[in-house]
DNA sequence: CATGATCTCTGACCTAAGTCAGGCATCCCG
DNA sequence: CGGGATGCCTGACTTAGGTCAGAGATCATG
């Protein structure tokens, strides 16, 4: 790694924590300590059980029961044994509670807002901090199988043909492909993935059943922000168990030689080209794998 | 701002924190506390008078009275009353303690260059951190009037002479177009204003005179990551301001119709089109202004 | 040169955060 | 059902970080 490049990261973690340690202090506004305020949040955002917030806030148990009896001191969070095993409790917030967390809740997005509001080029910075974002936490991001109709699904769907319609000469436009229904798309037919980075829909791929031995992989597609991180070819792989265990012995799917880099993943991975299975006007590649 | 961007924002700045938390506890490998660690690497950088300090790091008089206390029984400073000011004082490193600096240093590079060695795309990584890091820090962009071969000029230069090889459809090579003289772009004849935000070089232009009442504006540049925060417009601001103290009256200056912002910007403060005034083969527009 | 302002230092005091050992209730399993 | 393991709590203690008032030295100025 070049000096040039260690100065560049270094200036960029000295500018981020001038802004973000403001951004903690934004805590302190509400007369609570951080530690106190940092247990509320992870209450609040759903984090109940006592040894997940231990792990979580990597605290010390003596020191998270002290920070608990605070908060129910205040009337902020109830506390009760675990059903199930009395051993283990966990916290809730009361009525109170709750309204304090989303207090800090908006507190925090008024700043953050606040900040985005001063910024010229918005979107630029935005595409940036995704990028950034990603790549650092690139080793928490999970996949999770949704319907189609998920908000996740949907952002990731609207992102993949905004960039279809960009790289395709003659644009695209989803009606007059075939957009496969939901209910081959969800189980026992199919499946939709996506890839969440830290809560952020950053990838997807689809898997279109007909209840047989034959499915069909759909609608892979990768934020930029995400790309390098072998997110493709871990979606696809998901999606390839995903078929196997609903009995697929079969896959087939159809691409645009413009999508280069999904092309090249395919080759890689045991694809093996085929003829033209459909009269869809935007597919010039064909592909099938036996599972 | 959209709720969208606002989630946007806010996951970054956790991915940030879990990153550059991590980074801050790296201060702590040394067996030394964070506030002590601080003021170490202040005095090392230079931040050598108290007051300073106290502005920079935000402490208390007392605290920093008592820090530097403790480095100096470590024998990392000495501190001596400021020539010139019996009332004030200043610290300096000593031996032990400039080597306990870049022990620190060494720490953070290293740490960074693991960071950066294990992202996919580094330049991608590095170009989002750049423009992170000059969004959030643009208040404290500077200019500074420097040698036309000073480091920062250089990188910024080489920087241009890239750029505008991307851009001329024919390319660009610096061999067949007239690289001005050094001495006509330092006082008293000209000037060169390089633009820094937090030490990186992020923009330049420069003014190269012969030592009469005509100059000539060259050379301006800001990179990609500062772009539409009017580094551009004040950098030839601060150019015209250190001509007219020069004593030019008429500034020329040569451009090409593919940098169209900067076209724009001649044309918004003040410039106006003139005739060809050299056989440069890479200009097509030419513009002038008085003072 | 007297006076008020400025700068640094010291001592007293405080809070937040974290560590550690031991106690108590509950659970799991032979 | 008994004994070890688990989970949580309490009390005692430590460290880091920070505030405040006042002392003492030095400076600027009328």
């Amino acid at each position: 790694m070049t000096a040039d490049a260690v100065a560049r990261f270094r200036r960029f973690s000295r500018a981020v924590t001038r802004e973000v340690g403001a951004l903690d202090e934004s805590f302190l506004g509400r007369g609570r300590p951080l530690g106190v305020a940092r247990v509320l949040n992870a209450v609040g955002r759903g984090r109940t059980d006592l040894s997940g917030l231990r792990d979580e806030l990597n605290l010390d148990s003596g020191l998270l029961s002290r920070l608990l009896r605070g908060l129910e001191a205040e009337g902020l969070v109830d506390t009760q044994v675990q059903r199930g095993d009395g051993r283990r409790r966990v916290a809730t917030l009361t009525r109170v509670g709750r309204s304090e967390f989303e207090a800090y809740e908006a507190l925090s997005d008024a700043r953050a807002a606040e900040v985005l509001g001063r910024a010229p080029r918005p979107e630029a910075l935005l595409a940036a901090m995704d990028l950034v974002a990603t790549v650092l936490g690139r080793e928490r991001i999970v996949l999770r199988t949704v319907s189609p109709d998920d908000p996740a699904a949907v952002h990731c769907l609207r992102a993949y043909y905004a960039e279809l319609a960009a790289r395709f000469s003659g644009g695209f436009d989803v009606a007059s492909s075939r957009d496969p229904a939901v209910a081959d798309m969800v189980a026992p037919r199919g499946a939709f993935v996506v890839a969440l980075s830290d809560g952020l829909p950053i990838g997807c791929v689809a898997l279109k059943g007909d209840g047989g031995a034959h499915a069909e992989i759909k609608r892979l597609w990768v934020a930029p922000s995400a790309r390098g991180l072998g997110l493709a070819r871990r979606l696809m792989a998901a999606t390839e168990d995903a078929a196997r265990e609903l009995g697929v012995a079969r896959l087939r799917l159809d691409s645009n030689s413009a999508l280069t880099e999904a092309l090249a993943l395919y080759r890689a991975t045991g694809w093996t080209e085929i003829d033209r299975f459909n009269d869809d006007p935007y597919p010039d590649l064909f592909f099938e794998k036996r599972l």
